[in-house]
DNA sequence: GTGAAAGCGCTAACAA
DNA sequence: TTGTTAGCGCTTTCAC
């Protein structure tokens, strides 16, 4: 069977609690007693139970991290960066994906409540959340999108600035006549890009009619859609911008069927940099999000909160810097 | 507080073993209580201390999930459907990333004995494994690739089949002058997709100069190089084979430096369907594995083994088929 | 520097 | 149908 301290203990001819002070506070043990239980545990490949643990100090040691998909790059990339945070400081994490649904949300928050993980990783669909949910973790960070009633730590990416990036771009390559395909406005990612674009349009004087507006949720059939009605217009733009990586994906495929050439005929920028940016036929230009570092900062910063003391009441919320990557999808206009 | 059991017991005025019953073999406790018992831990959203259970019951509903990176989109779909099989019966995932460390590996196989999971869906780094591993756990079973050494359940893809058919493909093509980016030997995969591809060339009476067949590790850069050799060639063969999505993406790059044209001077077949498979200019013939599939049936076979009595000894070995995706980036020689 | 006792929250085994 | 006892493996507390 595995062995336990009482086995280890028993080999060392001292009690139990002396081994356990020589695996956690091994200063306030005699070196040779420390020593002798190191070749033991060593020799029995003795390992701390951690559900015993656990139980006893009511700490896991385990995150939950909750995502919408993690089949989504952007989201896998967010996990990489969490995952290696967490090695590093000896937390592992349970992965939850909740395919956007509230109730999926819900059922996972109940769930890491009962192993007791120390801490969650929210990548919330809600728009409002309860204030309980705070007090049930010693510590919860909002990563990515931050439900708008609550005050909490939170990892964020300045949506705002990078849609602004996007349309700046366009206008100083000449364009004027630029429509959008943006996510739905439920959540304050949605709400961010657009409020970006829309200062952009109105700083740079551009009043783009309505038609050129499109909202569709996250995907590639929505922004397929979207694309097909914005290219099916009588006056086109001159440039498209798409708010994520699926949308634009569904873009490109909506303007190959329609035979329209990027950039010659239609100029092309997308949110979200993926593995085909580059090898898309022309390389796209995108902004780029920086979803690694995303989840390693929301790591470190939940990990700081498990363990100094406690939060000091005021919140963190780190908003992380896109980038613009040049491409050749964006026709420069005289 | 957060509540426990003998919260609700004083509540409904009866023992905490009668609500454990309630509440684990409600069949075995009158109605009356039992709806009693229900409605107070409703009340008090009584959740059972996972911790505390898994220490007495030595079974802790968790399984781990060891892959190299879950940003690589392969393993991310494997993942999903793990967890989505894992869901369904009320196991939860636990995520360990070994970037194909086999140091890290074990660091991994040692924790998830720590925390005590009931079993584990492993694709190891190693060619030959500890027999002690599969005593470790309830369960374990391998996924994608598989030790040499070791009987034990397994789910992976038919990988000869599939580069079988890709040349196959080739050839039904017309094409005879068939180079292959194949991985390196190391992994089970790589090996028997380059047996695939000899048995191919065997059949269809094929002699590839040595200089077409090139061994890479499973990156990008690999895929790029030996790209790269492959045309600078001084006779190019007509057609590509690559055999993963990694060494694709080199492989497209590389091309488009060398401005040749797919594919009217080379064709171009590749392992893995991708997100840009279908965008990409031309849209990329491709053999698919089923990912997410081979991620479902592994957790469905591992819960098997949680659930029934014992492994009747006889191992379960899974291959799922893989299927050629027909593009236009393979031309119809004459 | 070391040990004994108590108990974290739960369930298996037995008793009523 | 319900309750009592014991103990899973560990750490906290207090005593020496």
């Amino acid at each position: 069977m595995v062995p336990t301290l009482q086995d280890v203990a028993k080999l060392a001819n001292i009690s139990i609690m002396t081994v356990s002070r020589a695996i956690n506070h091994s200063e306030s043990v005699s070196p040779a007693t420390r020593k002798k239980v190191r070749k033991i545990i060593e020799e029995l490949d003795y390992r701390p139970h951690r559900m015993a643990v656990g139980l006893r100090t009511k700490r896991s040691r385990v995150i939950g991290m909750v995502i919408s998909d993690i089949s989504n790059p952007f989201f896998a990339a967010i996990a990489r960066g969490i995952q290696d945070a967490c090695k590093k400081s000896g937390y592992n994490v349970l992965l939850c994906n909740t395919d956007g649904r509230p109730e999926n949300e819900d059922e996972y928050i109940g769930i890491l409540k009962e192993y007791y993980v120390d801490g969650v990783i929210l990548c919330s669909v809600r728009r409002r959340i309860g204030e309980e949910l705070l007090k049930s973790f010693k510590g919860v960070v909002f990563i990515n999108r931050k439900p708008e009633n609550i005050r909490g730590d939170a990892v964020l990416n300045d949506n705002f600035k990078g849609s602004y990036m996007a349309i700046q771009y366009l206008v100083e390559k000449g364009h004027r006549k630029i429509a959008i395909i943006n996510d739905s406005q439920v959540y304050s990612t949605g709400r961010e890009r657009f409020r970006g674009v829309m200062r952009a349009f109105k700083d740079f004087r551009i009043k783009p009619p309505k038609k050129y507006l499109k909202f569709t949720n996250s995907s590639t059939v929505g922004g397929y859609k979207a694309a097909h009605e914005i290219l099916n217009l009588e006056k086109l733009p001159s440039a498209i911008f798409s708010c994520n990586n699926f949308t634009t994906l569904g873009l490109i495929r909506a303007i190959k069927q329609h035979q329209v050439k990027i950039p010659s005929d239609i100029s092309v920028i997308g949110f979200d940099e993926t593995d085909w940016s580059e090898i898309n036929d022309p390389p796209l230009t995108t902004v780029k999000q920086p979803t690694y570092e995303m989840g390693r900062v929301a790591a470190e910063l939940l990990i700081s909160r498990l363990t100094s003391p406690k939060p000091p009441g005021n919140y963190i919320e780190k908003r992380l810097e896109p980038a613009l990557i040049e491409r050749a999808s964006v026709k420069f206009l005289n």
